[in-house]
DNA sequence: CAAAAAATATGACATTTATCAGTTCTTGTT
DNA sequence: AACAAGAACTGATAAATGTCATATTTTTTG
């Protein structure tokens, strides 16, 4: 049995906390749910969107292939966060491919109750626009960061961002397990250097591994090495 | 004598076209002209803005100081774009400054006759969001370069942008002249390195330059450097 | 459980890019 | 026109990062 969007938790995250009552109905009766295991696309780059997906659990990372056959991840979409709304709103296939790291839980919203709402309900646009704001000074900052820092200093930044976004599990890892590979792709590197790097910081007390397992031993240091110590 | 926004051809190529006449007749009155020369500043990073510029003439760049001093110039922006919305939009600081790269004329428009029209005219709330979801896609793709693309193809990838959105003056120079530093800041790199590579391309007949003017020679060949020949 | 496949790891080396030090050219000022 | 100040440029060198080859470990699969 589906649950309604109406009692949904995760609304509070996004922007459909600003619908209607009516409006969130319609949502809810035209939404399905989608198990996506962790490896398996949500779409990718080129795709038309005829709708947006709502995490309710699991990951996504936003990912988009270059000229040299790399890809660059741009986001990790998690818990209560909307994948797909600028294209949706742009009218434009996406720009970005979407594959879970984790086994997901979604919904999918079609995206007439959305655009119907959009060209009625101020509130509700006024809050995606809200978000998206807030996504594009975070883009502006990882712009700043591919440029300006070193591997080194956007690994450390990566374990950091990983630790207050996703947490840690009991035994202190980092409860979001990214491949060496995955790592590389946020941080804009060879896989060769992350692992180099991750090694060195091993090395360093930094932090300790098991097996693809990251935790994080000395997180005053990761930041000091951030900042450019 | 100011004109006004009503009869602004500008206002095509921004969100303000979907503003009803009363909106815009509000903006009108409430708006001031200003001159800022090159060189000088429309704000600095962490400014409260309690408005937005909409740009008449000339060009800013909008960049954000990195920790090692350096800075990184996220955005170009000409005539019709509006500077300033994200962060009135989000309530928060500015996460850029902007600083005029040749003389400007623009238009301020006091934050409260942006913000009322949001919450109640959707189609401009909306309009607003596709232009922020343009951004946020430009945003990406910058991403996208800077960690893939070498130095020598960023700068390519600029000046073939420089033409595309600015145009050539008669003698076949790019119309935006920026200096090396500029530049450099654009792709993201040391000035010297900027220069270096200046010189490679003028070497290899690419380019031609004046002083600072730079001049595309080659096109076809800078397009198939950046796509990695 | 063993074999195969995939991911992680390391070394050697090439390439790219930054840094520092200094020279030459431009531009604006008096 | 002479000077000063700031850009633009060049060279030498160091540091960071990518690439390729290969070994080792982990994971998956039959």
């Amino acid at each position: 049995m589906e649950s309604r969007c109406e009692n949904c938790i995760i609304r509070q995250f996004n922007a459909l906390r600003a619908m209607s009552k009516e409006e969130l109905k319609k949502v809810s009766d035209s939404k399905t749910t989608k198990t996506i295991k962790k490896g398996e696309p949500l779409f990718d780059e080129g795709d038309k969107l005829n709708g947006v997906f709502c995490v309710r659990n699991g990951v996504s990372k936003l990912s988009k292939l270059s000229a040299n056959g790399k890809d660059q991840i741009v986001k990790l979409a998690t818990k209560g966060e909307v994948i797909g709304q600028r294209s949706v709103i742009a009218e434009e296939s996406t720009n970005l491919s979407a594959i879970a790291v984790s086994d997901m839980e979604v919904c999918f919203i079609p995206k007439e109750s959305i655009t119907n709402t959009l060209h009625k309900n101020p509130d509700f646009t006024l809050e995606v626009l809200r978000h998206m704001a807030h996504d594009l000074k975070e883009a502006d900052d990882v712009i700043v960061n591919m440029s300006q820092k070193t591997v080194k200093q956007r690994i450390a930044e990566a374990f950091l961002y990983l630790k207050n976004n996703f947490g840690e599990d009991e035994q202190g890892f980092l409860a979001l397990t990214l491949s060496r590979e995955d790592i590389s792709n946020v941080v804009g590197t060879a896989t060769e250097s992350a692992i180099r790097i991750i090694s060195e910081f091993k090395k360093k007390g930094l932090i300790h591994t098991s097996g693809k397992k990251i935790g994080i031993k000395n997180e005053r240091k990761l930041v000091e090495l951030v900042e450019g110590f």
